[in-house]
DNA sequence: CTGTTAGCGCCTTCAA
DNA sequence: TTGAAGGCGCTAACAG
């Protein structure tokens, strides 16, 4: 790599500065303190020849490659780039970069797919939302050191940085109950998604916690279209009673809104209807979008700093679990009179 | 990487299975035939041992790690994601992974990262908008192989694959002739991108071709906000005569629509809006966003198709320029009369 | 402080 | 067809 004709190698540098090879070494990584003469000899053979040390080599001796591999399942979901985006930049700040690895949805490759990519890096960041639990445990505990992101995995030898998606469901629904809609219904995600799962629990609790509200699920998606293709099951339950809508997602949620519009239904005069992600294009859809604010980029960033420790030979650090942020906007308002 | 312990070698597995390396090595190339009886000796031996070959020597022996990086300035922008996907799925068909290098819109790092990153791959994808066409040239030449992405580079010895936004412009404005308009609105991105550039002969051409248009130019930006905020100016324009307006690109395009709701102004009725893009939320904004289509995932397709080339010993290729397709949607209209 | 010597794990001539 | 040996470029002991 990085060459294209005959490189050259720290020999050739030792040979014009006149010094050994290990001396050339020793001012490269300034380990032991070298006489000034040898270390400007060096540098200037260096600089002549144009010398840049092979990582190949480097990666060989020391084991490591100063690169970290991310799995996700969809490079085009906002909520994965904003992660990777955060990720790449909190490891490019310790000299290291990042591989992607995006297995296109297909679950069955990503063990694969983490298990190769692990092997070209020092550590793994995954993303498998769909993964079954006891597959992606054997997994985990296969392609350490690693951090899971974004799903729980109870009871693994692993970092978890995540978001509380059934806390957040919960305020979203208190939210929601404030303005006095009783009768909801959750627009739900990919069956398999963890996360999903996990909002599917907040649903749960918010129902256990307040008998006054009753939240109705409706199969969903992850993605405008799925939110578009289901407004008129939306409608169907508003016939029914319901005044509120949360869907899986922002995604979810604005293409649910585009179609509610063509269909005549006022949000949120008719309906209110709130997402979670928070993606930027919330804040500039009409109406604007309320939603649960996650911070994607922190996400990445977190999972960079327990990754650093590991690979530094340190401890499992403990997990974290953002609590998404209601961000109140046009879309959600008081229960019609 | 990719072992915690001590890791096995080739010569474990030699050992284990009586035979020596070279055996080893030959069955894992399938170069030369070897004995039936040696193969499955082997065979065994990885098995139970559980090995896996050390990337990090074969690097180092290959002079190659199958591994290319794409440095882009911003991996929040839909376009380079798009391309970062579609490069990152045909690379892997070949058994090859990408690294990403987000340069943080930074242009002055941009120059070390694709050396840094170059260094560590076989070759590079460069998204560079904003470098200085020389300091590109110069650049090119340093990290050969390499395909410049998204924009020309005259006279450079470099593939490039990239969109010929001048003419989807001149499309554009066709297209909005066709509508009656006769004062158009052009509303710029950054300044330094090369693709604004573009964008803007696109612009020239088509008020040389057609006496009968006049295009004003907006300062504007590359995103929703931007679009958010230039919607003064454009109302301005408007005032002024302005009957129909084309955006940087989407994301600016639904910002300012956003904000000419707001303000009371009807698209496409009091005036028309196209983008250039058409990022997936152009189809499920209100009203949905004519736009100019890229296609983002071939281009990261074609990008990887070159490079495979240049890597293989290749030729330099021919350039790629894609022209955009109209998707006309509801957010332009007729001229009103 | 410096040079010599062994590898890191693999592939690849070259003989046998 | 197989094995032995050398080398890819670099670093880390170990002497000197």
């Amino acid at each position: 790599m990085g060459e294209r004709t005959r490189a050259i190698t720290i020999a050739d540098v030792a040979a014009r500065a006149g010094v050994s090879q290990a001396s050339v070494s020793r001012v490269l990584n300034r380990k032991q303190s070298v006489d000034p003469a040898i270390v400007r000899a060096v540098q200037d053979a260096i600089d002549v020849l144009g010398y840049t040390p092979s990582v190949a080599a480097r990666s060989l001796v020391h084991g490591r490659n100063d690169t970290i591999a991310m799995v996700v399942p969809d490079l085009e979901n906002p909520l994965f780039q904003g992660i990777l985006k955060g990720l790449s930049l909190a490891a490019a700040s310790d000299h290291y970069r990042v591989l992607v690895a995006d297995t296109a949805e297909v679950v069955d490759d990503e063990e694969a797919t983490a298990i190769e990519a692990r092997h070209r890096c020092d550590a793994l960041v995954l993303c498998a939302p769909r993964m079954p639990e006891e597959r992606l445990r054997r997994l985990v505990a296969r392609v350490a050191p690693v951090v899971v992101v974004n799903r729980p995995l109870p009871g693994a030898e692993v970092p978890i940085v995540g978001v509380d998606y059934a806390r957040g469901i919960r305020d979203l629904v208190d939210h929601l109950r404030g303005l006095g809609h009783e009768r909801i219904a959750y627009v739900s995600g990919p069956a398999a998604s963890a996360s999903n799962a996990e909002r599917l629990r907040g649903v749960e609790e918010a129902s256990a916690a307040d008998p006054s509200v009753r939240i109705d699920v409706i199969a969903g998606g992850s993605r405008l279209d799925d939110g578009y293709m289901v407004a008129e099951a939306v409608t169907n339950a508003r016939a029914a009673g319901v005044t509120a809508v949360i869907a899986f997602n922002d995604l979810v949620a604005l293409g649910l809104m585009t179609r509610l519009t063509e269909l005549g239904v006022s949000v949120p005069r008719d309906l209110s209807v709130a997402g979670f992600d928070d993606v930027p294009m919330a804040r500039f859809s009409t109406p604007r979008l309320t939603s649960m604010s996650v911070p994607r980029g922190e996400i990445g960033a977190q999972a960079w700093a327990r990754l650093r420790t590991l690979i530094a030979g340190g401890p499992i650090e403990h997990s974290v679990l953002y609590r998404p942020r209601l961000e109140i906007r046009d879309s959600t308002g008081p229960v019609a009179a």
